[in-house]
RNA sequence: GGGCGACUAGCUCAGUUGGUUAGAGCGUUCCCCUCACACGGGAGAGGUCCAAGGUUCAAGUCCUUGGUCGCCCACCA
């Protein structure tokens, strides 16, 4: 892969299928240069929207053009955001999509709205996942990692990195994902292993990494340690053991009478026992204290001690004390000086001080041992027992609490500015639930083991010296390039303490979530002080899941906090020091049985399978509409379907504007005379006369849902914006605007028509743009069919203006790009809001909608227009309604319409009545009377209901005199309304009784 | 053992600070292949907001208790 991450397309693998897969960009398809791709086809729109063709061909055209990067954007504030690095252990999936849908909408968000914007791309190397995963692959060829030898393996693994990682980069590009790709970054690259020696060294320095022989959770599968966040408990039902110890009798022999009974779920650790444990203050046992019992199969002579740890009420009071297998017992022995015994090889098999158990396999030495013990009758019951066990996150296999010599980080330190800026706010979490469980866990913090006994990962740059055992840390932190990849370079020669020279590298590598935990600014070229760390740090927001609130998140906040604190680089002010300012944990997508996906499983979701099959649009729609904060996400086919079929409904809009274009063309005017940008920008056009309304109405509406869509996004309400645009689209743009327009589009009087045009250009322009962040293919795609200015080159000729450039703020980005993702976001206009206008559209869509009620009751042909009367007190209204006849008619399929003032005869006719209208149209030969009747009871049953609830209300002195004045008001006027519908109702009972 | 979340239309889910007759998509019923769209248009039906108490002029929304389900954390043999 070179510099800007071309890679090989041909053939690329994924870990979960044998064989090739995914070909995103079909070699077929000529690089388009963005603003080339002219509205050429624009006569030529296929009736239905065929997402594959346009996605991959903008796809390759933003990643070719590098449109995204930071320099092509605005020069407003800052928004910057790093890439949760997915792993580079096969392909992405449907979670990782949809937290790159949430973060490519905001993204392109502030990128719209003049925000010099970042959105730093790259990938984790995942340590033990990733070498998880090719150890299994060699195991398939009948390969360990030890056959090969650790450089071997590396290089095996580092060529799985090469096509995993060129997957996944694949994968999101065709996504839409708008990175930055030329700031790409690998947590294994030399910048950013050099970043993790250099953290790791001053931690070192520091006295916060340090090493020791601990209990640690240690998966015998992997062979390595693993952290307490690692390991994932499973409630399950297994036995537990009340074993007979014999105690030693005052002639030093077993007495075969006399037992202490201990209890044990883990019966073959009991060969590592050194004590059994009573309470102090147990009655029972008291006289047991500092005598001795044979530990039985091992026939050691082992102490019988006192300690508060054990608890009297569970069990028999007794405890086997195995201070090398459990937490608990390794304190309790460290308090009695017991000996540590580790009767476990690391691959979970017995040692050899394990007697003539020695090489079996722990549990069928744990079978072998019951059966002993029971065969010399030392087990005096077993049960069934439900308890908590241990396996490993990875790869699943019961983890075993063992002593070992591990490096470790002393956390407690780093927690407590974490909390601080945590509580204060100064990271705001969103939701906000999630602050406390961040907090929780901060105040619980217990020290991490940061050390695995892996080959892929950032070897730790401790060397000892074979003399003295001194520690002796790297030089500095500086890398060289061995065989393509970074080791460390400052390797001492000589040990400081004895002078000796045989020094030999800790073999340890570190636990992958050190190298995250300085992601934010390791990728920014920390420790160096870079142009881009001084611009983009701290990053404005984190998004990740709650999954790794505290393997990422938390630890990023406390080594972002401690590590940026070099004077060398920060004044030391804390808010400078964050990793990020905003942290928003976005939801799981989960299966239908509410299950976290698993690849494994086989409950994953491809999702470049799913973008086949529906584009890539609806499937970010869709994921973006069903992302409410806090709230898992069920993948449901329906939605995916209604989010395509939104897709299609804008490509028709489109394709509306377009065919009708033709005619108003054949008059002489151009596309660019009726959408030139300047033309845009001046909307809206007064039309003149009577068909205004419907203008002054949906630039009101356009407003407001600008408003509306930036307020939701503003507080990650992704789905709250995706509905709010859809409704506008559909239900305002499309259902009325356009339908209310077409007379006006083809008129021939000029004066109408190019006003017209140019109205619902803007607005159709408006909501692609409103669009966009969900939606960016077929937004762009349609965009380019208008006349369009470079946006870069305006972005550019902008900054030039204000001489933002001459003081260095960054390169005037690639000169001639043309793309909506670099236009101006809608916002709400003050000039546009227009409640007159508002009122007097809903009235009329009140009308329409009566009309056609009227008209599907009494089952009128679809194609036959009928007369109709109407009656209205207000003269506004009815003016209003005169005014726009012709829409009424036309909408609501009738041949006329005469309004009139006073009462309508109701005899023979169907009548539609609201408190401000009623609507009258002649019965037909068949009318269904009684239906008619047993609607307008059922009507008037719910408005008595609601009139005298509100009766009661409003007759109630505590409400009249405590509700606010406007709530009484309100229900004041619906009141009357409801009354005065009731009266029309009931008359129109009485005359069809009659 | 702690903590968190969910329970609203047949299904999947919205409902920010309590305030008119609780919304959407899908499904469903009826009518339409009307010259942008059947991935469409038009008109409907459909809900005692898990239960019981409480606060309030007013509760899907706030409080308490209980139920069902899910998740996270936790060293009890």
């Amino acid at each position: 892969m070179d510099e800007y991450g071309r890679f090989e397309w041909a053939l690329v693998f994924d870990a979960s299928k044998p064989g090739p897969v995914y070909s995103l960009f079909h070699l077929d398809v000529n690089f388009i240069r963005i603003g080339d791709v002219e509205s050429k086809m624009a006569r030529e729109i296929p009736k239905a929207y065929e997402p594959n063709e346009v996605e991959q061909r903008w796809a390759k055209a933003w990643f070719e053009q590098k449109l995204f990067r930071a320099e092509n954007s605005g020069y407003g504030p800052r928004f910057s955001i790093a890439l949760p690095p997915p792993n580079v252990t096969g392909s992405i999936h449907i979670g990782h999509m949809l937290e790159h849908t949430q973060i490519d909408m905001l993204v392109r968000w502030h990128r719209m709205r003049g925000e010099r914007t970042l959105w730093l791309p790259g990938m984790d190397h995942a340590g033990i996942a990733t070498q998880f995963v090719v150890e299994r692959m060699l195991a398939k060829e009948g390969i360990k990692r030890q056959d090969l030898g650790r450089e071997e393996f590396e290089r095996r693994v580092w060529k799985w990195k090469q096509e995993s990682g060129g997957v996944i980069k694949e994968q999101m590009i065709r996504l839409g994902a708008s990175c930055d790709w030329t700031r790409e970054r690998f947590t294994l690259e030399p910048a950013l292993y050099r970043a993790v020696l250099h953290a790791f060294l001053r931690f070192y320095r520091e006295g916060l990494i340090y090493r020791g022989r601990y209990m640690v959770n240690w998966c015998p599968r992997c062979q390595t340690a693993i952290s307490d966040l690692e390991v994932v408990h499973h409630e399950r039902t297994g036995e537990i053991w009340n074993i007979r110890y014999p105690l030693i009798g005052a002639d030093g022999k077993p007495s075969g009478t006399e037992f202490l009974v201990v209890a044990t779920t883990r019966p073959e650790t009991m060969l590592g026992d050194t004590a059994v444990a009573v309470h102090p203050d147990d009655d029972r046992y008291r006289g047991y204290v500092g005598r001795r019992v044979l530990l039985p199969l091992m026939n050691r002579e082992i102490p019988v001690i006192a300690d508060t740890y054990v608890d009297r009420e569970f069990g028999t009071g007794v405890v086997k004390i195995t201070p090398a297998h459990d937490p608990n017992d390794f304190e309790v022995g460290k308090r009695h000086n017991l000996p540590e015994i580790d009767v476990m090889t690391p691959d979970g098999h017995m040692s050899e001080v394990a007697g003539k158990y020695a090489g079996m396999e722990r549990f069928a030495a744990r079978g072998r041992i019951v059966a002993d013990l029971k065969e010399l009758e030392l087990v005096e019951s077993v049960k069934e027992h439900m308890h908590a066990v241990g396996t490993c996150d990875r790869c699943k296999a019961i983890v075993e609490p063992r002593v070992s010599t591990q490096w470790f980080m002393k956390m407690a330190p780093l927690a407590e500015p974490a909390k601080q800026v945590v509580r204060s706010g100064l990271i705001e979490v969103v939701p906000d639930n999630q602050r406390t469980v961040l907090l929780n866990w901060l105040d619980n913090i217990r020290d991490w083991c940061i050390s695995r006994q892996l080959w892929w990962g950032h070897r730790i740059p401790i060397w000892h010296c074979a003399d003295c055992k001194e520690m002796v840390p790297a030089t500095d932190s500086r890398v060289e390039i061995v065989d393509g990849h970074a080791r460390a370079a400052g390797v001492p020669t000589k040990c400081p303490k004895c002078g000796g020279s045989k020094l030999t590298q800790d073999p340890d590598v570190l636990d992958t979530w050190f190298s995250s935990g300085l992601w934010p600014f390791s990728t920014l070229g920390w420790p160096d002080d870079t142009k881009d760390l001084r611009e983009f740090y701290p990053t404005s927001l984190l998004i990740s899941g709650y999954d790794i609130l505290f393997f990422w998140d938390a630890r990023m906040i406390m080594m972002g906090i401690h590590l940026m604190s070099d004077p060398n680089l920060n004044t030391g002010d804390i808010s400078t020091l964050i990793p990020f300012r905003q942290l928003y944990l976005h939801s799981l997508v989960r299966t239908a049985e509410g299950a976290k996906m698993s690849k494994t499983k086989g409950t994953g979701v491809d999702p470049l399978q799913m973008t086949e099959q529906y584009g890539t649009d609806a499937l970010r729609y869709m994921l973006a509409s069903m992302a409410a904060p806090g709230t898992d996400i069920i993948l449901s086919e329906d939605r995916v379907l209604g989010a395509r079929a939104f897709a299609n409904k804008i490509w028709n809009a489109a394709r509306f504007l377009f065919v009708n274009l033709e005619k108003i063309e054949a008059q002489g005017i151009s596309l660019e005379d009726l959408a030139a940008p300047e033309i845009r920008a001046r909307a809206p056009y007064a039309v003149p006369g009577e068909a205004s309304l419907a203008h002054r109405w949906i630039f009101s509406r356009l407003s407001a849902v600008s408003a509306e869509v930036n307020d939701a996004l503003e507080g990650f309400r992704f789905h709250e914006a995706c509905q709010t645009i859809y409704h506008f689209f559909w239900d305002d743009f499309c259902d009325w605007y356009i339908e209310w327009l077409k007379p006006q589009l083809a008129e021939t009087n000029r004066d109408v028509a190019v006003p017209a045009w140019r109205n619902i250009l803007t607005v159709f322009d408006a909501a692609l743009r409103l669009l966009h962040p969900a939606m960016p293919f077929i937004t762009e795609e349609l965009w380019h069919k208008f006349p369009q200015r470079a946006g870069a080159s305006r972005v550019a000729a902008e900054a030039l203006a204000s001489s933002q450039l001459a003081d260095g703020t960054g390169d005037a980005g690639a000169p001639g790009l043309v793309s909506i993702a670099l236009e101006d976001y809608p916002q709400p206009n003050s000039d546009w809001p227009d409640r007159n206008a508002e009122n007097e559209m809903a009235l009329l869509q009140e009308i329409i909608i009566a009309a056609r009620n009227v008209r599907a009751e009494m089952k009128i042909e679809p194609k036959k227009k009928v007369p109709a009367d109407l009656s209205a007190a207000d003269g506004g209204f009815r003016r209003i309604i005169e005014v726009n006849l012709e829409a009424i008619l036309r909408l609501g399929a009738l041949s006329s319409l005469k309004v009139s003032q006073g009462r309508l005869d109701s005899a023979g006719a169907a009548i539609r009545s609201t408190a401000q209208f009623d609507l009258r149209i002649a019965y037909g030969e068949a009318v269904d009377k009684a239906a008619e009747m047993a609607k307008a009871k059922k009507e008037i049953e719910r408005l008595e209901k609601d009139i005298a609830s509100k009766e009661a209300r409003l007759t109630d002195e505590s409400f009249q005199s405590k509700a606010p004045v406007e709530v009484v008001r309100n229900m004041e006027a619906t009141l009357a309304d409801r009354k005065t519908e009731l009266v029309k109702l009931r008359a129109r009972v009485t005359q069809l009784s009659s």
